[in-house]
DNA sequence: TTGGCATGCTTTGGATCCAAAAACAACCTA
DNA sequence: TAGGTTGTTTTTGGATCCAAAGCATGCCAA
């Protein structure tokens, strides 16, 4: 599901898999991850999970401390409202950058997604075809420093996004639909400075109501 | 919890020796970096080298492809341009979530700084200079991954920042110190708002005279 | 009972050795 | 002579073993 540039080397293999895992929800922030455990449920030594959790750190999904292991990452609201406004600088750029570079293969790509979003999902689905539709819309960007930004920010905010759907259910289901379709329609007619603005509009609003749930911070594992 | 400033892991400090040269410009980009060279240069074995490469990497200083080795990335200018716009909207936001939190011997320090620029200094010690000028301004983001993607930022465009200081000579330095000025001028009257727009403008303008001059990436073979 | 310290157990970090993949070179063939 | 191919060499990736740093437990003393 997600990129797949299958480095056939173990190491990404590992990473790959936790990546998934952590993606899923599987293994919860604040949770340890022991290098020995690793390697015995996936396979290979200690020492290609030790490169997997370098990987996986490079793209924010873990934190190794010095002497004392890897975790997932647990963070404050403050830390991911800031997240979400770095998300608000960056994405803009991405589409932009994106946007000379779509086909309308492309542009029709997009619009089966949203279809298949708006068909009704559950949140686990919700979360993967709303990731997709947004990594559609930056297909056209070429540039690999921004789109890693662009995927680490995602990474990051992941498990709060997930978090907050299930607190709120499908309720915000139409609101996002209509700011994906706005943003859509701004692609379409190739305004890049509408289909900025929109972007903007959509992940703002969604910061705002993130910070109005501060119980979904409350660790309840 | 005093000292404890030896980060004594033999992989950190073998990063930091090359994060040094690197960002010294000892290791000019598109140059291979073998395992073996490394770990008999600076001592140890090729493990913590390993991991210093992927700690390097996580920071963009390296590449690495699998089973081919690390190399310093060499950037086009449509890469190094994209760099600059990223700085563009995510450094403004750092100044903002940091100047809530700057004391005013923070803005003594930064204005000490800048008035060392003015001195008069040669290239490098320019380099270190404005660096330490604009991160002085950014201390008071408290928020660990904004400050890593600024960090990642100046490294990645730091060989280039110094190849065109060194083509241009010193001409631009009384522009830069205008901008400085102008920069903490809006930070002394605590205004946000101002002192985003003039970080905006910096930026900005150096990135159009970098493009301006595309033989700074012409150095490679 | 409680605070502090020492000892063991667990987990991570590093070194050496071995296997696989890629770069290089020389060779053979058309 | 040029191009492809094969064999050698170099370099990276992985496994096992050993050392050092954390952490917990339990003991001793006040």
């Amino acid at each position: 599901m997600s990129d797949a540039p299958a480095e056939s080397a173990a190491s990404s293999r590992i990473a790959q898999a936790l990546r998934d895992d952590i993606l899923k929800g599987l293994i919860a922030p604040g949770q340890r991850l022991r290098q020995e455990d690793i390697a015995e449920r996936l396979g290979g030594s200690r020492l290609p999970v030790r490169e997997a959790l370098r990987i996986l750190a490079a793209e924010g999904l873990v934190q190794i401390e010095p002497n004392k292991g890897a975790r997932v990452p647990s963070l404050d609201p403050g830390e991911v409202e800031t997240l979400y406004r770095m998300r608000e600088r960056l994405e803009p750029l991405a589409l932009s950058e994106s946007m000379a570079n779509l086909s309308s293969a492309d542009l029709a790509e997009i619009s089966d997604i949203q279809r298949r979003i708006e068909q009704g999902v559950d949140v686990t689905e919700f979360l993967i075809l709303d990731r997709e539709f947004h990594m559609a819309t930056y297909t056209g960007c070429s540039d690999e420093q921004l789109m890693l930004s662009v995927v680490r920010l995602w990474n990051s905010t992941q498990h709060y996004r997930r978090a907050f759907m299930s607190l709120t259910g499908s309720g915000r289901a139409q609101i996002v639909n209509a700011e994906h379709r706005l943003l859509m329609e701004a692609m379409d007619r190739r305004d890049t400075e509408d289909a900025e603005l929109y972007l903007l509009g959509h992940i703002r609003r969604t910061r705002k109501e993130l910070v109005r749930h501060p119980e979904i911070f409350s660790t309840g594992s």
